[in-house]
RNA sequence: GCGCCAGUGGCGGAAUGGUAGACGCGCUGGUCUUAGGAACCAGUGGGCAACCGUGGGGGUUCGAGUCCCUCCUGGCGCACCA
């Protein structure tokens, strides 16, 4: 029976040129889509570029060229490389995402998302990435670097749109669940991304006015311990209660300080009932306390959490401890019997939890909540060379978000980047329209979408990439989810999360019936090399050392060389292989085995000459053994041949594609050894079929010259009476330690088996003088003898 | 600090709780060859041996690389998330 197999990889961006971890990732790939075409599957396999983003900037204004022209003659280039790897790819669903045919359709979906609510323009303080000169996403930002430059993130008060991904965090959390094939390690990721705590929303009144402040806890059962209130910097009350010039002294301090986690604060003239307790307690402007988490504002309870320890210790305020504990274990943050609370008392942390907060909604002053970190995903981007977004902006200050009849907003080519800030920005010709439904003058929207709102619905505009709409419904419900997708674990929160939004959002704007895009995920590991560098501390390329007499050199200069550890394959430290000249020395064939041959696909690769060299020798001594004369076959090899099908099959599906290599050999190596050689034989074609997967190159010329004008056949079914093995070797133990083995035939009586056991040297010496208290045999698998 | 994953020969790695080390690389010896990053044959966990061996210690089991507890080491992720 066929089905349809989507099989996907990551597509690329267009930097220039291909490199290793592309070839694996796109070679893995290959051999599943070959796989299933065989077995008669429908399959889909796609292949299309990442092509819009800074890169063809930044390379427009160093080679004076300009975006478009350098990324189309990226895409040139790489997809030439991937010709020249054959793979078996569905160039006619090809797609840029630079082309005016993709964007022009996200803009729609734009427009859709806007009119659903899921876009929305609001001011935020956002991160502002000063090399990009370009705001970035919260997921963008690690360690408070720029994901792309490293650069340190400022922050910046900008206008800017967002896309509602917050709606959609309580099911992108309760779908992971759904996702049994994915990694557990991205599902991890992405739980903690979108970081869903359970608790309370406390409002405490300000004393000095009618003012309440809102508070997040997740341990509402500590409210008897709050002895201060602690608010962000940036938190509104703030403004309300301190003049800008002291605000922005403390802003300045808190960046200084807050490298090593020490706290500290700002008494505000200003402090706080305690919802319960008849006391004021004081509020503090604390620099540990996040404003883009819960409310910006906690109440401290020193006694049972770390952070409002330390905070209170430093500035000598109360501990009071309300769940019961040792003295010298505070702070202590377990669960425990509550203390000291008059409403709670006696009831363990659950139990206190839910008492309070029916005490909280009684007298509405709180409720239970739940919090989750994700926020919304801003998506504007100050740079030229992205999907324009479809506004408008009035000279009033209002703006519209265009129709779909206005569409589409096109990317001017003629721009001037060397500038400085957007390019788009100074392009007044362009900017300034006239609003053909008001009349009135009207300047478009300058920043550009995000490049991952590109990849977040790629996938689905390769099911039919030429149509007049962004997609056809029923196709995405016939076709989609993606069965297999394949690539680089850096992308666990970012385009996978994005992706997973798009897809439930689209769902519910268009009445789909696909709730997740990718069925398996399959992460691969990336590809290593040995470092090479001079004394002087300069990295070489491997192609440029040599050995001699058992030392490295440098192959023209013969400075001697510094072997460093294996790393990730990167430009900067030179440790890299060209796919090009690999292919020109190897040939497909040999690649495709190096790059599943030596570690399983989901771990790194270790790249080597050997490696290579002995992909190499398999691919010539499997051409070799098919040009040997026919020998006559046997039922042995037969088994033999079917075991390997079985193998192959089984390990394909599992991704195990070392082990696939190791059935090759397995394999050859049996018949060689027995001088097997079947030629023309219809064992052959079987074989054959099944080298196909991995090697297509040598699998296709051998099968032609052996078999002629016929064309192979589909993938074999497998012969499971083939398959059983009658005569085994039966482990013999004593006391669980294997002594020996025995030759018999599966289904064999225990009784008869135990008889000729016990006539055997081994056997019979170990349990000479000895009580054999019991025998377990585990049916054709293994017999242990039990004595005292 | 918290979470996750992993520790098996000289190396990469195999092993539904049932013969640990499949398969490959490397290495050793040999054959063939003008030569070979070629090919072929034999060997290759340790130990003379009895035996011992899957990071250390404990446990469950007739039986543990595999399951449980604990510790150590390494990698990845998150990190003042209230």
């Amino acid at each position: 029976m066929s089905s349809k197999k989507y099989i996907l990889e990551m597509f690329p961006y267009p930097s220039g040129n291909i490199h290793m971890g592309h070839v694996r990732n796109y070679v893995i790939g290959d051999i599943n889509a070959r796989y299933h075409k065989l077995k008669g599957d429908e399959v889909i396999h796609p292949m299309g570029w990442d092509a819009f983003g800074l890169p063809a900037e930044n390379a427009a204004i160093q080679f004076n060229t300009h975006p478009q022209d350098w990324t189309v003659k990226n895409i040139k280039n790489m997809k030439s490389q991937l010709q020249k790897l054959d793979l078996d790819l569905d160039w006619n669903r090809e797609l840029a995402t630079c082309n005016q045919d993709y964007y022009k359709h996200q803009q729609e979906l734009f427009i859709d998302f806007y009119k659903a609510g899921l876009a929305y323009k609001k001011d935020a303080l956002v991160n502002w990435d000063p090399v990009d000169q370009t705001v970035l996403a919260n997921e963008q930002v690690i360690d408070g670097k720029g994901w792309r430059t490293g650069a340190i993130v400022e922050k910046k008060n900008l206008s800017q749109w967002f896309f509602k991904i917050t709606n959609y965090a309580e099911e992108l959390l309760s779908d992971l669940d759904k996702l049994e094939l994915w990694p557990e390690k991205v599902k991890t990721m992405q739980k903690n991304w979108i970081g869903k705590s359970i608790g309370a929303e406390i409002k405490f009144k300000i004393h000095e006015n009618s003012d309440y402040l809102n508070i997040f806890t997740t341990r509402p059962d500590t409210i008897y311990g709050a002895t201060f209130i602690a608010v962000s910097v940036n938190h509104p009350i703030v403004k309300k209660f301190s003049d800008q010039e002291l605000i922005n002294k403390i802003k300045k301090e808190f960046e200084e300080i807050n490298n090593d986690k020490d706290k500290i604060g700002y008494k505000m003239p200003i402090s706080c009932d305690h919802p319960i307790l008849n006391k004021k307690i004081p509020v503090f402007i604390a620099n540990f306390v996040l404003d883009t988490y819960g409310e910006g504002a906690i109440f401290g309870c020193p006694a049972h959490d770390e952070r409002d320890y330390e905070f209170a210790k430093k500035y000598s305020l109360p501990v009071i401890k309300v769940i019961e504990c040792d003295d010298d274990s505070l702070p202590y943050s377990g669960d425990g019997v509550v203390i000291n609370s008059p409403l709670l008392n006696g009831l363990n942390k659950d139990d206190a939890i839910k008492e309070i907060i029916k005490f909280l909604i009684r007298d509405n002053i709180g409720n239970e909540k739940i919090n989750y970190k994700i926020r919304d995903w801003g998506v504007s981007r100050q740079r030229y060379w992205g999907c324009p977004i479809p506004a408008i902006y009035y000279e009033d200050g209002t703006y519209r978000v265009l129709d779909k009849e206005e569409l589409p907003v096109i990317l001017p080519y003629d721009v001037n980047l060397k500038g400085k800030g957007n390019a788009l920005l100074n392009m007044e010709n362009w900017r300034k329209i006239i609003c053909p439904k008001t009349n009135k003058v009207a300047y478009r929207e300058t920043d550009t979408l995000d490049t991952f709102v590109d990849s977040s619905w790629y996938y689905i505009r390769f099911l039919d990439n030429k149509l007049e709409k962004p997609f056809d419904a029923q196709k995405i419900n016939k076709l989609l989810p993606v069965d297999k997708y394949i690539g680089g674990i850096e992308h666990a929160i970012l385009h996978l999360l994005y992706s997973r939004f798009f897809m439930k959002a689209l769902r519910d704007i268009y009445n789909l019936n696909v709730d997740e895009p990718f069925r398996q995920l399959f992460t691969q590991g990336m590809i290593t090399h040995k470092t090479y560098r001079t004394k002087d501390n300069e990295w070489v390329m491997p192609k440029d050392v040599v050995i001699k007499n058992k030392r490295l050199l440098k192959i023209k200069t013969e400075e001697p060389i510094e072997e460093g550890p294996s790393e990730k394959m990167s430009k900067s430290k030179k440790n890299v292989i060209e796919p090009d000249e690999i292919l020109d020395t190897y040939g497909i064939d040999a690649t495709r085995i190096f790059m599943i041959s030596d570690s399983p696909p989901d771990r790194e690769l270790e790249w080597t000459d050997e490696g290579i060299q002995s992909s190499k020798n398999l691919v010539h001594r499997i051409e070799r053994y098919f040009l040997k004369k026919k020998t006559d076959i046997d039922l042995e090899t037969e088994k033999k041949v079917e075991r390997f099908v079985h193998n192959i099959e089984k390990n394909i599906l599992e991704f195990s594609l070392n082990k696939c290599i190791a059935d090759i050999y397995t394999l050859f190596n049996y018949l060689e050894k027995n001088q097997i050689y079947l030629y023309d034989n219809e064992l052959s074609e079987k074989i054959l079929i099944c080298l196909f997967p991995v090697l297509p190159r040598l699998s296709s010329k051998i099968s032609s010259s052996l078999f002629k004008n016929k064309i192979l056949g589909n993938w074999p079914n497998i012969n499971y009476a083939l398959l059983a093995e009658d005569k085994i070797n039966l482990p013999i133990q004593i006391q669980g330690k294997l002594v020996t083995t025995f030759e018999t035939i599966k289904g064999y009586e225990e009784k008869d088996i135990l008889n000729s056991i016990y006539q055997l040297d081994k056997i019979k010496n170990k349990i000479a003088n000895k009580e054999v208290l019991k025998v377990i045999n585990v049916q054709d698998k293994i017999i242990n003898i039990i004595t005292n």
